[in-house]
DNA sequence: ACGCTCCATGTGACCGTTCACATCGCGAGA
DNA sequence: TCTCGCGATGTGAACGGTCACATGGAGCGT
């Protein structure tokens, strides 16, 4: 990856604009207010405001003047004092774990450009355990952020306990699958692409089909979980119990290894692509061969996913209409406005050539 | 990876926290202020404000009542109402591409986890393609946060351009790995990590070596292009030149491709993993095997690096460790104290089963 | 015993914006 | 012609902190 190498630090070089005529306006050390930009323009600090705000009453003329005095000065309004007067932030918090994976990290920059559009701000806090301390420094950031709204992506339940013993009472979005609340749900279930990964497996005709399964925590594995279990049971096909992992390639490398030990299976469903890959690694390391002697399915299709050997079998989610969807779901809420990401994102499966048929 | 999945808004549930004792305080609508504290605990609001900043001179008896207030009032400081008077955000900017990438991400994280260690916070703008106007319209986004500092990982030759353009003016960190201002140099050479790799494949035999660069305009991908061809340069093997790449797998699948029409060179050092994935693709593709036939070595050590086929030898570098000192380093200039990570972080080769002798 | 310093604390102004309210024309309805 | 209403603008007070300065004792050297 890309990655950062030596670090440089460079004073601010401050570009004295030279400004040859002697103009109105006093160079004083802070940055021009609002008021500066009245008496340039000749009007009142109040007037400059509503222009800021885009009020009604004001004339056009008015209006343009004030805006070419904004752009003479680099007018730029100062945040921290709209924010105290209004009370509100404008920024929408996000508690992220695992934030180096792709899911989370497509997620998150999709929910910063959408929330940029919309002339919000974003702050996330990673947390890298998922214990109660953890998440409470990380909500307790959040909170003295101000945010006005919260997108959890990590551990919810353990996350939902600590927001309410912090008492924090922002509007939150969960990127979830339970189709309760369904006044503010967005139906795409992760249930829906675990059925298909499910199907696609069994309608190659394997019956024993092992799924290595997320943190139990976290509720986009409990729905992939459950998805594999709905499709085992509707297709009659007996079911084994899934095994928890932790997302990671190293999980899923050591899960495989150990369900090789006894082989009593000829597909393996990973609830993500990392776990996906590790699998992989430990079937090729077992002398086997995939897909003649293991089928293997992953979740997300990663961008890399399309070259690995062989090839990998997935359930796309398209993160970043997940992370727009999002947001305009949490500002249609706060902004009081009917959202209209009500539609359902339908997971795509993608076949390549990791799952053929069984060998025995 | 961890996928989201269906969306829910849940609405703030208040906690009403029913006090039973009528206690001196209004409820009032807004958050408890520095004057609700001063006058339940019988002080004025400037010494409350002591309290908040640690200043000396307190009596320590005062200081524990105005603390148990704070306690009793659920009292959070108005991040905002603290900006506006003293003309300091406390936030850190990052401008950021390929931030799905782990390389990115990672550091993202740990400059996060730093920064918010040390009480800042940090505002990250993600720009999807490396022109202009979105490098504009980035640093303008921070800009307008009233960002104290800014970490660069982007290409920086035009975020320098619009930088002085925008005539943004505070102190910025970048990662990269020219040693020019020494003062402020941290020397973490990616030239030396990259030098590391070439040497590798040399020793072991190898003479024709093709360097997948990563975008020219990225200094890390300069550095490791210039490691490249200082080692190759200082052993005396001839040189190809590079082929520039966009830091993607499918990018080193293609390019791998490309070279295999003509295949006059045994071994091919990859900028980072992701193309060197592409690449190892492309040759499986054409049905050659590594490192039988042609020698593969990344960049960066991802942590799935270790479960390709065959497992990667690459360089790692510690980013977690890089997030940090950027952050140290930027701070210490911030805060006027004597930045402390003048060291080297030395990146580490990482040898695995993708490097072999040259089998011509 | 006097004045000086320093510690602990209080007072009021100010940061840049928005909000509530006041003001001033001007055209329309009576 | 008088007034009512409304459009366009101005005035002053918040918002919740920090800063500069003032104040009143305690400690202390002479």
């Amino acid at each position: 990856m890309v990655s950062p190498a030596c670090v440089t630090v460079n004073m601010p070089r401050s570009i004295e604009v030279a400004v040859p005529e002697p103009s109105q306006e006093p160079p004083k050390g802070r940055a021009p207010s609002i008021r500066d930009v009245a008496r340039v323009a000749g009007v009142s600090h109040q007037t400059v405001s509503r222009v800021l705000n885009h009020h009604p009453s004001i004339r056009p003329e008015t209006k343009q003047r004030v805006l070419d005095v904004m752009a003479e000065l680099q007018y730029t309004p100062n945040r921290a004092a709209r924010a105290l007067v209004t009370s509100r932030s404008r920024t929408i918090g996000i508690l992220s774990a695992s934030s180096t994976h792709y899911g989370p990290a497509s997620s998150i920059a999709a929910i910063e450009a959408a929330a940029r559009a919309s002339g919000y701000w974003v702050s996330t806090a990673n947390i890298e355990s998922s214990d109660a301390v953890s998440i409470a420094d990380g909500l307790a950031y959040l909170r003295a952020q101000g945010i006005e709204g919260l997108v959890v992506i990590a551990p919810q339940v353990r996350v939902f306990d600590t927001l309410a013993q912090l008492s924090i009472d922002v509007p939150y979005v969960t990127l979830q699958s339970t189709g309760r609340d369904p006044e503010h749900t967005l139906s795409v279930d992760q249930i829906a692409g675990a059925r298909m990964a499910t199907r696609h497996l069994i309608e190659r005709g394997h019956r024993s089909i092992y799924h290595l399964a997320g943190p139990q925590d976290w509720i986009e594995a409990e729905a992939r979980m459950r998805g594999f279990l709905d499709e085992m049971g509707a297709q009659d096909v007996p079911t084994t119990a899934p095994i928890l992992g932790d997302w990671t390639a190293d999980f899923g490398f050591y899960a495989g290894r150990e369900l090789l030990t006894v082989r009593d299976f000829t597909a393996i469903f990973a609830s993500n692509d990392q776990m996906a890959l590790g699998v992989m690694h430990a079937v090729r390391d077992a002398g086997l061969e995939i897909p003649r002697d293991v089928s293997i399915i992953g979740f997300d299709d990663i961008p890399e996913a399309a070259h690995f050997w062989p090839p990998l079998t997935t359930v796309r989610q398209d993160f970043a209409e997940l992370g727009r969807r999002c947001v305009a779901l949490l500002l249609g809420d706060l902004d009081d406005a009917a959202p209209e990401y009500r539609g359902t994102i339908v997971p795509e499966l993608i076949v390549r050539d990791s799952v053929g048929a069984p060998s025995f």
